[in-house]
DNA sequence: TAGTCCGTAAAGTTTGAACTGAACAAACTT
DNA sequence: AAGTTTGTTCAGTTCAAACTTTACGGACTA
């Protein structure tokens, strides 16, 4: 029958695509779960329930619920609204690329300042003692806190492409 | 007494960068072990040898011996002979930005093929398929191809830097 | 050749991340 | 007001990664 095979096909095309796809979007640091549901929705056609994700992947709805809250928060997905429908429904963000290297960056600069300013808390503390004259470790040090700049310089780059 | 001041204040200092230097490292996908052990050896002066690093970290040696070999796979150490010393000894790679941003371009553009190239597999398998008529679900194949292509050349500057 | 030293492999243990099911609270329906 | 429905919290479980201990094999030494 016509209809079967094309669902057929269909179905494995997104079972392939959520295996592989998803492998990509692990590496920014999503776990398998979320790569999972968000290649899930990108597939879909329309918004999806918690219910819907839950039938699609075979996982608990907690598990659901807990992966599209961080897509959220890298905003990756969005929730939207339609009439008639009680449940929350949530959608894939367009523009794939510039969403999820958004959300990478962001969180690599986050990181990036939040160590710089502890390497210079040591820095500060270091200062006052009287170890301060191990001019091999302060430059260690110094080298250290410049590979930071660095990668911020990059990473900013990055974001303004 | 000075010596022991001094002493005192320099170990305070090794296991604050050990503990907040190591946390930058990890971003590059390296774990907590090979993070530390990698600022361990950046720190110091001479090259060590399993032994060392064990008392340094306080862990078996087998755990040193699994985390140097990936680090030297990274080519972010580098194995160093002294004479008359029969252990093996082993130095951090100087150029610390240019040493991690390769490993890490590095890893993310193999991986970005290999998962290229799986897509551009179920290209070819869906295209012989009935549902090839499916316009919606075929350009969202080639959206996630073309987000590879762009991975590829934004990791691909990165290294001519 | 017997004995020691060193790196690596193998087997078993520990620990934390991910997952599930049950219970709860807020919002809606009747 | 009572009863559903839906998202979220919590407590307990499962499983894989990281770690340790023991054992082994090759290289040096006496």
């Amino acid at each position: 029958m016509q209809t079967t095979e094309w669902n057929d096909s269909l179905e494995t095309f997104h079972y392939n695509m959520i295996s592989e796809f998803s492998k990509t979007l692990e590496m920014f640091s999503l776990n398998t779960t979320e790569s999972q549901l968000f290649v899930t929705l990108y597939l879909s056609e329309d918004p999806m329930t918690l219910d819907d994700m839950k039938h699609a992947l075979g996982k608990s709805k907690t598990a659901m619920n807990n992966a599209v809250r961080t897509l959220l928060d890298y905003n990756l997905v969005e929730r939207v609204w339609k009439k008639g429908v009680r449940k929350d429904l949530y959608q894939a963000e367009k523009d794939l690329y510039d969403k999820f290297m958004r959300a990478y960056v962001n969180r690599w600069l986050e990181a990036i300042e939040r160590q710089k300013s502890n390497l210079q808390q040591i820095e500060k503390q270091f200062a006052n003692e009287p170890s301060k004259h191990n001019h091999q470790t302060n430059e260690k040090l110094q080298e250290a806190i410049k590979f930071h700049n660095t990668l911020e310089d990059v990473f900013n780059d990055l974001h303004k492409e």
